[in-house]
RNA sequence: GCGCCCGUAGCUCAGCGGAUUAGAGUACUUGGCUUCGAACCAAGGGGUCGCAAGUUCGAAUCUUGCCGGGCGCACCA
């Protein structure tokens, strides 16, 4: 609570003469709606016992909230628990739905997440990096932030070479033409099978491997000659068509919006130009024919951006992406989400970009996420290429739905986007798609089930709710908890970490069951004041779950 | 070998800029629907917070060292 922790901190100066920032924590209920411990952590340089430290804070706290705060106590060591007023909790409560965070404001945030390559199949990886970038995105926007959502992806490099060629194979050669052959609902997986071709292929077979590797180049030529209307060149571009339609499909099935894409082919001029010029500064350093960036002299390690070959490596590819991000945003922040495989990586791309454009690289963030793995494991087929598609995934969750007895989609990508969204994003996670879909416990449905039985309330009694003034106890509870939201989503923004939305949420909820179970709303003779709490726990449920991508409907 | 991340109840996870009694879900045991949607609620059992030291009045949380797992370390993305 703002007002509380601007107290605190003004009276730590006052009476101790010293600028602590308190951290107030919202303790177990019994404590009081505040805690802070001040009092242990100034105890020490002030050299005072902290009891009396807090006693004499405690006192001056009282006197300075007066009938906000209905007890200000000290406990245990010297903790100092608050207790609001019903007053000043009920106010609190009444704003806690549409209170947000400023952090962002007026800022300019470019999120770049998702990243799937061109020429291949969108795996679990991209389902969960999509869902938790959403997130994450939604999240910046709430506090103010101008999101830019943009989507980076390999439409050359040498997967691109691999399917080329298995491409090639299947139509016996450069024969745009054929591409006529394959029906339109199978072009996605068509490709993808090609890509398994070619991945094999490269792997057991080194004429393949050549080949592959001259194709490769050949894709670079493509782009950099402009090349559309070569046999060779159709091809790539029928393809790379279908790739992207294939995507935008995937995102619109999943809900996400990309405000663009970058594909590696429009960054690598970029790219190139700057690790050039960058190498002329002594940047960049040539290493055995590439151009490397010496990660040592930072506690990184070295990496090649322009190979031998004189062809960009996904590092060069990456530092062009950074470049044109800034041009074209001029961002206050950008925030890139991967996979932690990627971390290392990122560092060092980042560091070599920090040495010529330091303000860049302080207003880069990397958040890395786990991988998705399937609780019992999949049956996973080589000839799909032994990975979990991301439709694998969401045929799993929808399986699961209808085993259930819900048969729709929506349903079952709510429950996905929950599952992935409420573990901290770091490790790896593991899904399981019954209890995702799980009407039981914390899942995305449950919550969804939850909001309409508030709404349900809210309907049968058939006026709105009125203001908050006392409250029992049990009414005390959930306005406490929903007080608690605009903390919750703070914090979330400032870690940009969604699953403390979705823990809070959850509570939330079993505080409203309790106070639910305890004692009627319609028809209460208090039932202005409990619908009015009906529906602030409706309305944070329906903004806590849109911040995860998620809606609330009415009924279910 | 070096570096990064992770190890909390049977399982899946919160808690981690130290602090009041380590929490949820799930699974298991029991009790509660003629009552606003019981998809819920109440109660119970279940934990050497990987191990060991250190810092501290106080450590799941900070430091170090082990052990275990994942990932990364030059021309793939």
């Amino acid at each position: 609570m703002q007002e509380l922790d601007a107290v605190l901190t003004s009276l730590v100066h006052e009476v101790f003469g010293r600028d602590e920032a308190p951290e107030l924590a919202r303790p177990d209920e019994q404590f009081g709606d505040y805690a802070t411990n001040v009092a242990l952590r100034l105890a020490k340089p002030l050299g005072k016992n902290p009891r009396e430290v807090a006693d004499e804070l405690a006192a001056k706290l009282r006197e300075t909230l007066g009938a906000k705060a209905k007890d200000v106590a000290v406990a245990g060591p010297g903790f100092i628990n608050v207790t609001l007023s019903d007053a000043a909790l009920a106010a609190h409560a009444q704003q806690a739905p549409n209170l947000k965070p400023q952090t962002y404001q007026g800022q300019v945030v470019v999120a770049e997440y998702s990243d799937p390559s061109a020429f291949k199949v969108l795996h679990a990886g991209h389902l969960y990096t999509s869902v938790v970038g959403d997130a994450v995105a939604n999240l910046v926007e709430a506090a103010g932030g101008e999101v830019h959502r943009v989507n980076f992806g390999g439409d050359v490099g040498l997967h691109v070479g691999k399917t080329m060629w298995a491409i090639m194979q299947v139509l016996g050669g450069e024969n745009p033409d054929k591409l006529n052959d394959v029906p339109q609902d199978r072009h996605a997986d068509w490709m993808a099978e090609c890509y398994v071709k070619g991945e094999q292929a490269y792997g057991d077979n080194e004429t393949a491997k050549a080949e592959i590797v001259e194709i490769n180049k050949r894709v670079y030529q493509v782009h950099a000659e402009n090349d559309h209307d070569s046999p060779f060149a159709r091809i790539y571009w029928t393809c790379w068509k279908w790739s992207y339609d294939y995507f935008d499909a995937f995102y619109a099935r999943i809900g996400s919006h990309f405000e663009k894409y970058y594909p590696e082919s429009v960054t690598i001029p970029v790219g190139l130009k700057t690790v050039r010029e960058q190498l002329a500064k002594g940047v960049y350093q040539e290493s055995d024919g590439a151009i490397v960036f010496k990660g040592e002299p930072f506690g990184l390690h070295t990496r090649v951006f322009i190979n031998s070959q004189g062809l960009p490596t996904y590092e060069a590819k990456d530092v062009g992406l950074i470049m044109m991000k800034w041009d074209e945003y001029h961002f206050d922040r950008s925030i890139i989400i991967t996979d932690n495989a990627q971390a290392q990586y990122m560092e060092v791309v980042v560091k070599s970009v920090e040495q010529f454009a330091p303000e860049l690289a302080q207003h880069t963030t990397h958040l890395t996420h786990g991988r998705v793995k399937l609780a019992g494991g999949v049956k996973m087929s080589s000839r799909k290429g032994n990975i979990v598609r991301a439709v694998d995934v969401l045929a799993a969750a929808n399986e699961a739905n209808k085993k259930a007895g819900h048969d729709d989609e929506a349903s079952a990508l709510s429950a996905v986007k929950y599952a992935f969204t409420k573990t901290r994003i770091g490790s790896d996670i593991i899904y399981d798609p019954e209890e995702s879909v799980s009407l039981e416990g914390n899942s995305g449905p449950y919550l969804q089930y939850a909001h309409a039985r508030a709404r349900s309330i809210i309907n049968k009694a058939g006026h709105a709710g009125g203001e908050l003034g006392d409250l029992d106890t049990n009414e005390r509870s959930l306005a406490r908890k929903i007080s608690e939201y605009p903390e919750v989503i703070q914090r979330a923004v400032d870690e940009l970490m969604p699953h403390h939305v979705c823990t809070y949420l959850y509570e939330l909820a079993q505080t409203f069951n309790r106070f639910y179970e305890l004692a009627k709303v319609v028809g209460n003779p208090r039932e202005a004041t409990r619908l009015k709490l009906v529906e602030l726990y409706a309305d944070v449920l329906k903004n806590g779950l849109s911040l995860l991508g998620i809606a609330a409907p009415e009924k279910l």
